[in-house]
DNA sequence: CTTATTGTTGTGTATATTGCGACAATCATT
DNA sequence: AATGATTGTCGCAATATACACAACAATAAG
């Protein structure tokens, strides 16, 4: 018998005061609980209960092993029943909050598939591309696409990379020409994510693993919203730096194509956030698990 | 797998971050490990890892259950590892205190054979009649014969019945008659255990299980030693209630014979006495135990 | 004294656990 | 890009184990 098994069948001897009464409560031979503390005896060297045929009462070893037996049991069936629980009560409110883009393309089909498994749980999604404070805002959840981030009042679990890559119409290439190399960009139309105060600049790796330099660009459109980055490519104004979920779609088809293809930008990382709590709860656990494994399966079938 | 080895397994693989880390650092096969987990989560009804083939990362639930796993698994191996020292980490001085007769004829043996068995144990044993406090006067164990007893400031552990009886020498009984009741013991020579102030009545089941009764007594001889008392038994001077341990070789011979054997003298407990110890130390328990062995198995024999 | 029950041990059988091999998928290296 | 090594998974056969049943000695109850 397993040492475990052999501790729980010891605490009933202990509480029965017998082999037989043990026995009779596990549904077990009297063999089995006999062999189960005479191999935990063996095991550890000790004489844990004095039997006199008739009367069984622990030593006083046994005794001090009885009781951290007994500690530990009760552990373990807590643990287990405590997991075990976490999947049946998936159920109650669930805010996430999730940028845009990434909200509509791949989160929608994660909640909905998430919908029906746990029927108990309401979800409250709120997608915007604008910087929220999670814990201010009272979300479990919040999802954001950016470089590794930390932080100290904030839990953070990457859940997956999120690669992007360079790209413009055919029409844009074919009139403007196809850049050369990345310091080219600068005497094309960009197409920036953000505030016309950011960054203008575009961070590539010069080739699988090169090194990554910082290539001035000219901007002619920014925005805080892929989409409309993604149209103003699809109508030939310009060079955007997009993550591939978002064109997964106008790629297949030649709608777009990509551009400068050797020089990787900078890989973003989707994260979960929620707030640093010390017992996280089951609903918000077994989401971000699902999330999670969504997403894995789907960037493996892509 | 047994549920304990498979928590084991598991907070290996998540350690070593593979199936096959951890299967090396088993010495078992991919195939044992891979089972385990799966059994768990199956036995869960929960997926704790995320396998991509490559990488196995835990889930959040995983991750929760790491952490209580680890906490079991140490709180396991530091209750088998304690209880195994506690047979050889048996040492250091051991002082302990017990009445003079069954000190001399019982224990001594018994310490004799304890000694063999822990060498590392140093004994300082103290024979004495009287009462003593055995937190005022250092002693680790105190062993007492008397009715039973309970205490709040000692721990109180009862080991084997000190049954007794009444006896005399033939030549008294020749000289004085062999009484035909218990309230005959008014008009012969009785030998107390005691002071001259305490009890002048020994109390007497009538019969197996009868009821119990003071019967009055008339005391030639009060003595705090049973050997003192056994001495003037043997020498024909009265009826003494002695314990049968006292007078075994006695009995056998025939140089006492039983008095009013269908009287029967209330029985006494030999117990263990010691500090109310959260955590005893392993040498006591080790001694209580092997003592309380040793009593048992004489007096299966006798 | 008898009877029923206890702890213990031996034995056969059924279940389960293990290791090996094969497979598909992945990463590292060329 | 392609190869090689390694990963997780799964099927299969050999083995090991755990179990119940039965028999025995010892004890408590009627």
């Amino acid at each position: 018998m397993d040492k475990l098994g052999a501790m729980r069948t010891f605490t009933l001897v202990v509480d029965h005061g017998g082999f037989a009464a043990a026995a009779r409560e596990l549904g077990l031979s009297r063999s089995v609980v006999n062999r189960a503390v005479m191999g935990l005896e063996q095991s550890l060297g000790v004489q844990l209960l004095t039997r006199s045929t008739r009367k069984v009462a622990p030593t006083e070893t046994g005794l001090a092993f009885y009781d951290r037996c007994s500690q530990i049991i009760s552990a373990v069936d807590d643990t287990l029943r405590s997991v075990r629980e976490s999947v049946t009560s998936v159920s109650g409110r669930l805010r996430i909050n999730a940028p845009m883009s990434f909200g509509t393309l791949r989160l929608a089909a994660c909640v909905a598939a998430f919908m029906a498994d746990y029927p108990d749980v309401h979800i409250e999604l709120v997608l915007s591309d604008r910087a929220i404070d999670p814990i201010e805002e009272g979300f479990d959840i919040t999802l954001r696409i950016s470089e590794p981030l930390s932080s100290t009042s904030l839990v953070v679990r990457p859940l997956v990379p999120i690669p992007r890559l360079l790209c413009a119409a055919p029409a844009y290439l074919k009139r403007r020409g196809m850049p050369a190399n990345a310091a080219a960009l600068v005497d094309h139309d960009c197409l920036q994510y953000g505030y016309s105060g950011s960054q203008h600049y575009w961070r590539l790796h010069n080739g699988q693993g090169g090194t990554l330099r910082s290539f001035k660009i000219a901007c002619r459109l920014w925005s805080n919203n892929g989409e409309v980055l993604k149209a103003a490519a699809l109508a030939g104004q310009g060079i955007a730096l997009l993550p591939k979920f978002l064109i997964d779609d106008v790629l297949s088809d030649g709608t777009l194509v990509p551009v400068l293809p050797d020089y990787l930008p900078t890989q973003l990382t989707l994260s979960a956030l929620y707030p640093r709590h010390r017992h996280l709860s089951a609903t918000t656990r077994v989401f971000v698990d699902a999330l999670s494994d969504h997403l894995s399966m789907v960037a493996a079938k892509v």
